[in-house]
DNA sequence: TGTTAGCACTCGTCGGGCGAGAGTGCTAAC
DNA sequence: GTTAGCACTCTCGCCCGACGAGTGCTAACA
């Protein structure tokens, strides 16, 4: 089911196109503006299969078409050009982040600015931050065959719990024993004290509930990532209002809304995933406010414990390219802050 | 030119009337709503002459009144309500500060937000903060006979400039001699430490120019705190959207502009005045992007030093009454906090 | 003299109708 | 397989008239 060379050509056009513009975009202007030697009528045939694929669709009937979420997918994994920072984007970003830098905060309310207006879209950027709650008391209660609840008492006094699912959930004895073992060994402890070598012990320890270990390790860090506060930056909200696909004013409420708010930033943060930089695109996000944007999203982490995020909110209609270019470069950069003020 | 009492009711009507609704508001609906035992045409008459006056406009002829700004300045002086905070808003309040307050800037962000939430306005707060920055030259050149340039070297040596008319202003050699008396003796301090003993000292140094040294220093204090730097923070910006006066996007983004720059928001509190809360509606205000909002504005201080803002932003359509009730609701609990926290 | 009813008038809003324009899908010819 | 041509669809902007809210003025009334 691969397109043609020539269907390629046309949606890519199409994309390019209405990434521009936010108009829909018909055969005739195809033609005309791209000249790719062959009639309107050809290329209207060509648009009907690239729908019938779902790449694209048509708002109404006899209007020009949209690229769809496929669509945009398929730009973003196969047709995006790599552009790379013009010299006055690079000369810009480095300006802008490393003047006067001289602390973290400051160079990530820099990096969120420079962001914001390089791409014109807006910019999330969370700090690094290195996790320092120390674990207490871990207790794990049975609900039923397959769950159990794990509560976690921290030094900072605040008590925390979750469900947990297990392929098999052991016994209230069992459990109460494995907690002492997790109490004894966790406490007095952060999250970046749990090394490889504590984990053997326990796994030791664990003896035929190994296998339980890490769900439950998972978990606890999990906690403590919640517990622990990360600060989080924004930069060009305003953005968003130059848009034509946030004229209603109702949905950049909600989008405003949730930047204001620094756990619906965490939540659109989300947890760092292993790529470099992903791309997602429309409902492809399970956060509902955003199932009408695309979110760009990269992680940095310094010596593997600490980590932060920084991401682009914009419309579906994104300029992916430049975008994933400009996240890039800052993403080299902070890189280099980093290390230079770590020494 | 006093209004008379059923002028000043009919007044108050109109300007209550669209604060709730935001519409004009004709005569027949203040005669059937408030039914003060007049008919329409009598309220007609004395609603012409209101306009007469300047206090109401109509947007068009034969639409209904609306404040005008001179409307709202009455209103606000002479017959808004002095109403008290909601047993159940005096409650929240006291729950969202005072929860987990355990460092300064906390709770600025939890104030900020406890503003806007109350209100919903937009909120602006800035830190309190102790002035560090040191003096170190302070040198006047004379431009014209009325007007001079003040130049200020300070300790992490930047240069910083501005113009200052005087009634009179000396000539250069007694500028001269009065800039190194001012750089004798203010050198190496911080402004805080400019007190009332070293201000007699001057005072006295400064013989029969004695009365300009207040407006340099005014200027110099000014200086300084455009130099340290201040935290500011946001709450509430997407209120702003709610409001039909912003309907019009591009209204609202200059705001949210504003809002997005800290520069803008130092502006926007301005300098502290002596007065406890300030009300500033639309061109009273300086701030060309505020033309169309009004500004409440607070300020409070810790053992008169350090001094901090907090205030609201909304349409000039605001409910002054509210709003101000919140903010002294408000600027108690900050007061009390600080003090607690200074223990 | 102040108040009120009545009336003519103004102006913005809303909905319907209409033409222009953009774009499509289909058909038939090349 | 490509293209010209054509009928058709749908949106958008525009005009127009009806409607309603509201006014100012006048004349009558207490």
């Amino acid at each position: 089911m691969a397109l043609s060379d020539r269907q390629f050509k046309i949606l890519e056009a199409i994309i390019n196109d209405y990434i521009k513009t936010a108009e829909p975009i018909g055969s005739r202007t195809i033609a005309k503006k791209y000249a790719m030697g062959i009639s309107s009528a050809t290329i209207r045939n060509e648009m009907s299969d690239l729908e019938d694929l779902g790449f694209i669709t048509q708002p109404h009937t006899s209007s020009g078409r949209v690229p769809s979420q496929k669509g945009y997918r398929f730009y973003v994994d196969s047709m995006m050009p790599h552009k790379s920072l013009t010299p006055e984007e690079s000369m810009l970003l480095q300006r802008m982040i490393f003047n006067n830098i001289y602390q973290v905060e400051q160079m990530m309310r820099q990096t969120a600015t420079a962001l914001a207006r390089l791409t014109r879209y807006t910019a999330i950027v969370s700090e690094p931050y290195l996790k320092k709650t120390r674990i207490k008391h871990v207790q794990m209660i049975p609900v039923d065959d397959k769950t159990i609840f794990l509560v976690m008492v921290t030094d900072t006094k605040s008590v925390k719990n979750q469900p947990l699912t297990l392929p098999a959930a052991p016994d209230y004895d069992v459990l109460n024993g494995l907690s002492n073992i997790l109490t004894q060994q966790l406490s007095g402890k952060t999250i970046r004290e749990i090394d490889r070598p504590l984990i053997d012990e326990m796994l030791k320890s664990f003896g035929r509930h190994a296998h339980i270990l890490m769900p439950i390790l998972g978990a606890i860090v999990g906690l403590i990532q919640d517990e622990d506060d990360m600060r989080v930056f924004t930069s060009g909200a305003k953005n968003i209002l130059a848009f034509p696909e946030f004229a209603d004013i109702r949905k950049a409420e909600a989008i405003f809304q949730a930047l204001e708010e620094r756990d619906a930033l965490i939540a659109i943060l989300g947890q760092p995933q292993a790529e470099d930089i992903q791309v997602i695109i429309g409902t492809e996000n399970t956060i509902d406010i955003l199932k009408d944007c695309s979110l760009i999203k990269a992680n940095y982490s310094i010596d593997n414990q600490s980590t932060g995020s920084i991401a682009l909110i914009g419309p579906t209609r994104m300029d992916y390219g430049h975008a994933v270019s400009v996240l890039q470069g800052i993403l080299q950069n902070i890189k280099s802050v980093l290390a230079a003020l770590d020494n």
